[in-house]
DNA sequence: TATTGTTATACTCTATAACTATA
DNA sequence: TATAGTTATAGAGTATAACAATA
C-alpha cells in the first residue's frame, strides 16, 4: 500500500474531494455565466433580499475588496440592483432582478444534478452524514 | 433560519471546510518553507523513493507543467535529488535529501497538531467516518 | 507516434494596502 | 474613531500551448 501518510490526513481527502467537486461545479455553471461564488451570492440574495455588501462578505467568508468586484460583475450582468439605505448613506441594499431569479432557478437545477452526480458513491444517509460532519467542522 | 439553499448543498460545506482547513495548514507549514502541495510531494517521496515527475503528477492529480516548477523549487531548497534512470534516458528518479527528511518530520508533527486543532469538533470515530466518506467520493 | 519533462504564459482566487465617504 | 464600500495590485493555484529529447 502506498501514500499511507497522506491518506491518514483528513485534510488530504478534504482537498482532493473539494477540488474535484468544485471544478465540476465550475464546468456545470459556466454556460450560465456563473461561478461557485457568484452562484452563492445569488442564493443568499434570493433568500434574504436587501442584504448589504458587508453582510455578504461576512456570511460567505469573503474579503470586502473581493465582494465589491463580484457585485460589480453581477450588476454589469444585470442580475442585481442597488438601493440606497434611507438612513445610513454609506449602505446599499442589494436585490435580485427578475432575470437573476430565472437564471438562479436554472443554476439550482444544474447544481443539484451536479451533486447527484459527484456524490453518487454515497447513499442518501451517507450524504447527510457527510454534510453534517462538514458543517460542524467549519461552523464556529 | 437563513441560507437554506446553500446549506442544503454538500458542496457548500465541503468548500467552506476545505478553505478553512487549507488556509490554516498554509499558516502552519509556512515557517518551514512548505505549502500543502510541496508537503504532499515530500510525503510521497519519503514512502516511495525514486518516483518520477510523472508519477507524482498522476498520484497527486497535478499538471505536469506545474509539477516541474514545484520540483524545481524543492531542488533549489536542497530537498530533492535527481538520479537518471539507467535505461530510459527521459526519466529522472527523485529522492529526498537528509535535510528534507528532517524537515518533513517536523512538518508531519505540525500537520497532525493542525488536524487535531481543526477537527476538534469531531470525536475520533466521527473523524474516521468523515475521512472514509471523503475518500469514497474522490477515489475512482 | 507517444511519453517525459520543461518553459512560458494566462486566468482565477485570495489577500493586503490605501483610499473615500459617512457615521 | 470605526464602518461601508471601493480600486489597485500582488501572490498562489491551476490551466493550456508549445517545445526538446527520447522511446
Amino acid at each position: 500500500m502506498q501514500g499511507t501518510t497522506l491518506n491518514s490526513l483528513i485534510g488530504y481527502h478534504l482537498r482532493r474531494t473539494s477540488t474535484l467537486v468544485t471544478s465540476h461545479l465550475v464546468d456545470t455553471l459556466k454556460p450560465l455565466g456563473l461561478r461557485p461564488v457568484t452562484f452563492s451570492i445569488l442564493c443568499l440574495l434570493r433568500e434574504a433580499p436587501g442584504l448589504t455588501s458587508s453582510d455578504i462578505t461576512r456570511r460567505l467568508g469573503l474579503k470586502s475588496a473581493n465582494t465589491a468586484t463580484l457585485l460589480g460583475e453581477l450588476e454589469a450582468r444585470g442580475w442585481i440592483e442597488r438601493r440606497d439605505d434611507e438612513k445610513d448613506r454609506r449602505v446599499t441594499h442589494l436585490h435580485l432582478t427578475d432575470t437573476a431569479v430565472t437564471t438562479l432557478e436554472e443554476a439550482l437545477t444544474l447544481a443539484r444534478e451536479h451533486e447527484e452526480d459527484r456524490f453518487s458513491a454515497l447513499d442518501s444517509t451517507e450524504r447527510q452524514t457527510l454534510k453534517a460532519l462538514l458543517a460542524r467542522v467549519w461552523q464556529e
